[in-house]
DNA sequence: TTTAATAATGTGAACGTTCCCGGTAATGTT
DNA sequence: AACATTACCGGGAACGTTCACATTATTAAA
């Protein structure tokens, strides 16, 4: 465990200066051929690998980003993040992962942490903090790339899921399979996309001549809690279909469905959002409303790279659409 | 977007040295309520927060971890990372993150990376890398946990979990309902638990006096593929129960058997591996060996940090053995 | 031959902290 | 009154790199 070698001891062993060591490990022109063999034996010779830290020390370039998410356990978060992580990895970049369980003083703590690490960019997923305050953060974190959310702000770009038009496609899907009543699981208050899902959902009731009835609206209180209460309220109030906010809570959508003896599809279609895997392995399968995970992630890296770098310009706000993916679950009416 | 201060400049505000604001921010006596007062009050009113980089620089200390996994879109991953951020968080360390793929050189060369940023210490979850090649890495990474993998070496401990037990005990079970022709889906090949699973498996038959029969012993060559194929495979070889090496893979064995018509837990029972969501959300919810995966996250990293203070004595090797959690998959024969 | 241009290498400073030691003033001890 | 102790504070050095500039040797141009 001898101590680490430095760029100084390479530069004794080798017979030349530092600086003609740092020029090799930074691939500059300007050495000799010679020399820069020599040179390369020596490293490869004793494996010396320079300090990451001193050298951003002065560049002031970490190749580091940070990335804050709620949820890690959360299939649609982990998806996303292989898609940025793979990403970022093949254009040398490394990832601090920060998860704030949507613990707001969390969130900004680690937005802190992150700046004093002085990450070059970071990406925030669905972040808990109100507009006013991360408006105020950005000129300090930036170049930042949101998750969910749209802010108009120098330095800052945003992908989104196209939640209305996913509420839309899903409801009227379900209209179109010949079910009229239809009922509407509401993700936790905390996610603004559950509005926007709302909206498509209200927009397709109106645009077929359906009347919207609060009774078949419920919303989610915390996480995945109480949708076997919910769903046995719709049921009561004689759904046929049942379209929800992501695909865990479709999961126990139709567990709840199969304890109060109704056969999905048979009697009550359900659909689900994000087209996690588990979607795929369910039985029945489920339909959902997809979306290409891995891919937002690979867009929002790519976003972040392009505004690290500064060379070529970036989309300030990308929006992706779900689509229709169908399974099982849902049937005609 | 000032030019970010420094302690130095602070010093100048607050008309003392640079060492004294040193001392404020480390907490150290040596300084007067009074200074100590108008240090913290420049410091507030600036926002100044000292640069991370430059401290580790000089303390040697990055208060950083590597935590290195195959693939995080696994849940058996996922949830045991939470658990790992969640606790070294507490101690105020970070987390830098490593996806592999199951790709032996980016393994080595992430090792390489995490290295030369000079963490404090690494999790190496499931790695790919052999013994010989491990070992010889160890000193240059010390204090390092591994996940699932016993190697004895100085500044080395270990987490495994208990998957000849946990092989056993699935077996066990399904023959105590009864089941004689009992199959296994033994994972795949890189992953070295499923030898252990599969010793597990024989045990249990052998100390019930059933014959161990080659025809019902299945591989899984990549990751959670052809397991169709295979469960048709055991079902013609008139199994009535089948185990499996993960949830994820109980669930399309479920399916395979639904698609063959025949019902889970009516004609098959199915035993899952690990006990992730998945498993509360199926339909049937699985029969599974639960394993405490956050809590095995936490035991991870209060290993990891125990050795890198270095003050008191930790455990070379923890066994975490699964528990057996009934689900509807099983059923008496 | 002289001078200018070019190639190859070396040197001091800087990045922003903490560590080590030394200094001053105030207080206590004999 | 002389000395030792303590409390507080500051200055130089160091961590391991890269940057900007200086230096030398070599080649080309006049």
């Amino acid at each position: 465990m001898g101590k680490k070698l430095t760029i100084n001891d390479i530069a004794r062993l080798a017979g030349v200066s530092r600086q003609t060591i740092s020029r090799v490990l930074n691939e500059k022109e300007e050495v000799s051929e010679a020399t820069r063999k020599q040179v390369l034996r020596v490293i490869e010779e004793h494996g010396f690998q320079p300090s990451l830290q001193a050298r951003s020390m002065v560049t002031r370039k970490t190749n580091t980003v940070a990335l804050l998410l709620p949820d890690i356990k959360n299939p649609f978060f982990a998806e996303i993040v292989c898609g940025i992580e793979r990403t970022l990895r093949e254009k040398q970049m490394n990832v601090f992962l920060f998860t704030t369980d949507e613990d707001l003083e969390r969130e900004v703590s680690f937005i802190n942490l992150a700046q004093n690490y002085n990450v070059d960019g970071m990406i925030l997923c669905s972040p808990r903090l109100d507009d006013a305050n991360l408006r105020k953060l950005i000129p300090n974190i930036s170049p930042v790339v949101l998750l969910n959310r749209d802010l108009e702000a120098d330095g800052a770009a945003s992908v989104m899921v196209g939640a209305q038009h996913g509420g839309y496609t899903a409801t009227k899907h379900l209209i179109e399979q010949g079910h009229t009543r239809i009922g509407i699981i509401v993700g936790p208050p905390l996610a603004r996309s559950s509005v926007k899902r709302l909206e498509g959902y209200k927009k397709a009731l109106e645009e077929h001549g359906l009347s919207i009835d609060p009774e078949l609206i419920v919303t989610v209180e915390t996480p995945n809690e109480g949708i076997h209460r919910l769903t046995q309220h719709l049921i009561k109030n004689k759904v046929t279909g049942i379209t929800t906010y992501n695909d865990i809570s479709a999961a126990y959508v139709i567990q709840a469905c199969t304890e109060m003896n109704m056969n999905v599809p048979g009697d009550i279609s359900v659909i689900g959002f994000d087209g996690v895997i588990l979607s795929q392995v369910m039985n029945p399968s489920l339909t959902t409303m997809a979306l290409p995970l891995f891919e937002m992630g690979e867009t929002i890296a790519n976003t972040l790279i392009k505004m690290i770098k500064g060379t070529e310009p970036y989309e300030r706000l990308t929006n992706i659409y779900p689509l229709l993916k169908k399974g099982n679950s849902t049937r005609v009416k």
